[in-house]
RNA sequence: GCCGCCGUGGCUCAGCCCGGUAGAGCGGCUGGCUGUUAACCAGUCGGUCAAAGGUUCGAAUCCUUUCGGCGGCGCCA
């Protein structure tokens, strides 16, 4: 048993092989069938002649049909790929009903029909990029001495206002979903120091976007007697080392794909950095309302964005559009140490910052936004017992494959999409 | 939450503005042909035009409502 890819490298011209896999294209003549068979590898051309003792197998043989098939694999121009299989015994394994994904498609049906969309060679391609970049991220932060921890779903506060939590029956309580790890992350500092976490995040936010997913995967990292130059070198360190693996490990993928691969090879640390109160000054000009105390919109981030033509960092936003955990300067507390890293065409993939460390401000920060200290009770007890500053980020892992692999639409960048209207399969 | 667009055979669409009970391509099937590149040629099967109501002699087409889908903004990663 061979895989296609390794025949389409050249590994056994004029041998016998055997290769397993599923239809991908059937063209059949009176004395001759051309099949394309597909693995988890590649695809290669087979060929077929009337005098082949497999020639009945071949004919009744249906896109999406798994086989198992036997041949001599031989070098030649004409096939896509340059080597083809002259097809000796086919073996049906599972005689597939007529594929309903054909050439012409829309995206509606191309959703409806995701559990069999999947096989598509796009899908295929995106799901090892996405496995590749996951692998790069872990090597990243075990390269800085970085522990992996698992961080609950299952969670009984929000981190941040509760207007985007999913709410749950967890037997006869009211539970919610996690829309981000980092409160149980900044726990695991004070024994473990630097962590992170892959996990999952949900978000009920009613969003209509190419950017958008009500789960998604989000890279989360926390550290402590950190401060906002650490996180952003971190970050930007991260952001080289899956750009720079990726570029250099996955250039099949990309050129299938079409995706432009120069981008990543260009992602090099230091990215630039912009405070918010600069990013307001250059965007004044085209946007006038703009004021200081806005939040940038997604317009406004795109605008940036394109100047920059690459990752980029805007940070010390105004504390009041921040989350309450944010550390203030104590000079002036109307700046937080948060941090944006954008992209072009996606905007922000990731946001981090300095924590609070101290327990009086930080229980102040929670009651100018209405929340009630006494639900975070766990949370201030590590303010209690031997606070220690800290920073950490989380960047969204779909939104990083977008803008890597130049996605249309984020639903692409994951294989079970769950959006606002769609949870199926 | 606000706004816009779409819904016609299994799939992709035309027809809708200017009402007269549906048409093409792909797929399927049959046959032919071909070292083919999501081939080509001929034939054939296949549709309560998203649903309900209204206007009309007559509605895929005009009006209303509902359902489903996509996207933009806001919010966010």
């Amino acid at each position: 048993m061979v895989k296609i890819r390794e025949i389409l490298e050249g590994c056994c011209a004029d041998q016998k092989v055997t290769v397993r896999g599923w239809v991908y294209r059937k063209r059949e003549g009176k004395e001759l069938i051309f099949l394309l068979i597909r693995d988890s590898t590649g695809v290669i051309q087979c060929t077929i002649k009337k005098t082949s003792p497999s020639w009945n197998e071949a004919q009744k043989l249906t896109i999406e049909s798994s086989l198992t098939l036997e041949g001599t694999a031989k070098e030649d121009k004409r096939a896509p790929g340059g080597f083809e299989i002259g097809a000796e015994t086919i073996t049906i394994i599972g005689l597939a009903e007529t594929f309903p994904i054909s050439k012409d498609k829309s995206e509606e049906f191309i959703r409806d029909m995701r559990h069999l969309w999947l096989r598509s060679r796009k899908m295929n391609l995106v799901m090892k990029v996405r496995a590749d970049v996951l692998d790069a991220a872990r090597q990243y932060f075990k390269s800085q001495d970085y522990t992996e921890v698992s961080p609950p779903m299952f969670i009984s506060a929000a981190v941040e206002g509760g207007s985007t939590l999913f709410g749950l029956k967890y037997f006869d309580q009211d539970l919610y979903l996690t829309q981000s790890s980092q409160l149980y992350l900044e726990i695991l500092i004070y024994s473990l120091e630097n962590v992170y976490c892959i996990a999952p995040s949900f978000r009920a936010e009613k969003s209509r976007t190419i950017r958008h997913l009500t789960e998604y995967w989000h890279i989360e990292g926390e550290w402590p007697f950190a401060d906002m130059n650490d996180l952003m070198k971190f970050e930007e360190g991260l952001m080289t080392h899956v750009c720079q693996t990726i570029g250099d490990k996955c250039q099949k993928e990309f050129a299938e794909l079409g995706a432009d691969i120069a981008k990543l090879k260009a992602v090099k640390a230091p990215f630039p950095r912009i405070t918010y109160k600069e990013a307001i000054d250059r965007l004044k000009p085209k946007n006038p309302q703009l004021a200081w105390g806005a939040d940038l919109g997604y317009e406004d981030e795109k605008v940036l964005a394109e100047d920059f033509g690459k990752p980029f960092f805007v940070y010390d936003y105004p504390t009041e559009i921040k989350a309450f955990y944010c550390k203030t300067y104590s000079d002036h507390s109307e700046v937080a140490m948060s941090v944006d890293m954008m992209v072009p065409r996606i905007g922000e993939i990731s946001t981090g910052g300095a924590r609070e460390e101290n327990k009086d401000i930080l229980t102040e920060r929670m009651k100018a936004q209405g929340l009630k200290p006494e639900d975070y009770e766990w949370y201030l007890d590590l303010r209690r017992y031997g606070t220690v500053p800290h920073v950490g980020f989380g960047m969204g892992l779909e939104r990083l494959l977008v803008w890597m692999l130049d996605l249309d639409n984020i639903i692409d960048a994951i294989p079970f999409p769950r959006t606002t209207r769609r949870f199926y399969p």
